[in-house]
DNA sequence: CGGACCTTTGAATAGCCTCAACATTGGTGG
DNA sequence: CCACCAATGTTGAGGCTATTCAAAGGTCCG
């Protein structure tokens, strides 16, 4: 039952992917987006000496709710989900988090919930003791995490509109447009979806089914168009904003 | 329709309550536990003299969502709401807060949700402009709300978790046990609730009706005891904490 | 091409909501 | 001090949305 210590492991700490080790901020490519970017080049490299760049597959797990916070990370690149559950399984995804976002838990005892890779992703992780200190000494990262904290707080807290009081077409409509904003289409317009019916269910605080039905019947009015599994193409912006019904 | 901004005019600019003024910090019954904790004497009065003490009367609305964000405060006495809302009127309470809380958005532009007075509320009032300056020259207060801000979204992404997928039993349950750990019973062992049966159900993102029949029917069972409109015991708690279905 | 997994579709059910009437509470004025 | 009234809360009946359970259809992998 209690696989999870050894995958911790596996992962946080003795990870087995490329370890991109040696990499130094120069070429980071959300250096001037994670909350690092407004270090100066010697605090942003004695920042980095503290970590180390780590690569995920797809669904490692990162983090597990309730454990000891130790280490706290940026996302380099690819996309991960924060998640709670119940005693009995139900899940609610409670964030998604994109490249330059920050993750874990610093200034405090444990993780509140568990961080795991939706898609491919490469983090510069750092231990969350080291990382409270050299925050503690430099400001401006302090600010700058606040910032995020902030933003993050307003972002979720939008978010319980949306799980209490909105229907799961208008749930569907929203979370489509929230994609369509996040992420690049490609050249036909079409979006690739980081997560599977089923995480977007648990996104919503649906069921698999009903996103399902949902979709489909979006498609048949000729709002959206599906193309394999995880392929969108928002076909109609202005009736999806109508649909999901936004403050 | 827009009497919003006369009534904003009233208790943020031009308050018609005792102005409880000139106080200073040493006789405040929240400077232990408010963000300006960890800062010294004199700072603490310069903070001070930044702000100043309001009172507000339940019911009274001190920010709306959307507006500009020009004010911040510490709560000093009282129990209010933070609340988002769609387009045609359904009403999400996003945020309960009490005594010592910390309230409005630093560093922003917008005031991202509604902030009213469940209770007649005393108020440390600063205008957010001068609050930030002072906050940028201050780490410790920052850290302080860093702090603040990072329990308030790990407790805010638990409520998800309740909203997407607890039934309605669990959410009651859940939010009496919460409502018992915040506040103090009289002898009798009964909880003034802040909240009306309307604004629970706003909080568990279900109807009134539904709040209603779960609690007498928790009354039935002996879970619970109501006394009047807002009093209720909490007679078994281990039963409450089974129904709540705790993760 | 086979097979595992994910997604879609269908039918029946349960839970919550809506609408409506009624009861209680607590405040107000006679 | 009592009667009344508006606001708040409770109860009931019926309907609708989303869930549950089940099976078929796609998709992508080796």
């Amino acid at each position: 039952m209690d696989m999870r210590f050894d995958m911790a492991q596996k992962t946080a700490a003795a990870p087995m992917a490329r370890s991109c080790g040696g990499q130094s901020c120069d070429m980071c490519v959300v250096r001037d987006h994670a909350i690092c970017a407004d270090l100066n080049d010697a605090d942003r490299e004695a920042l980095s000496r503290i970590g180390r760049r780590v690569a995920l597959h797809a669904g490692q797990t990162v983090m597990w709710e309730g454990d000891d916070s130790t280490v706290v990370a940026n996302v380099i690149e690819g996309t991960l989900k924060l998640a709670t559950s119940t005693g009995d399984g139900r899940e609610q995804i409670v964030g998604v988090v994109y490249a330059s976002d920050f993750i874990g838990r610093p200034f405090g005892a444990r993780t509140p919930h568990s961080v795991t890779a939706l898609t491919d992703a490469r983090l510069c992780l750092f231990p969350r003791g080291a990382f409270d200190g050299f925050a503690m000494r430099h400001g401006e990262l302090q600010h700058r995490l606040l910032q995020r904290t902030l933003d993050d707080l307003d972002r979720t807290r939008d978010w319980m509109l949306l799980l209490g009081r909105k229907t799961a077409r208008e749930k569907v409509a929203t979370f489509l447009l929230d994609m369509g904003r996040r992420l690049r289409a490609d050249a036909d317009g079409v979006i690739e979806l980081p997560l599977s019916r089923q995480q977007i269910a648990d996104v919503l605080g649906i069921t698999i089914e009903t996103v399902s039905r949902q979709m489909t019947e979006m498609k048949r009015e000729g709002v959206i168009d599906l193309v394999g599994r995880r392929g969108v193409r928002l076909v109609d912006i202005g009736a999806l904003e109508a649909l999901a019904e936004a403050a």
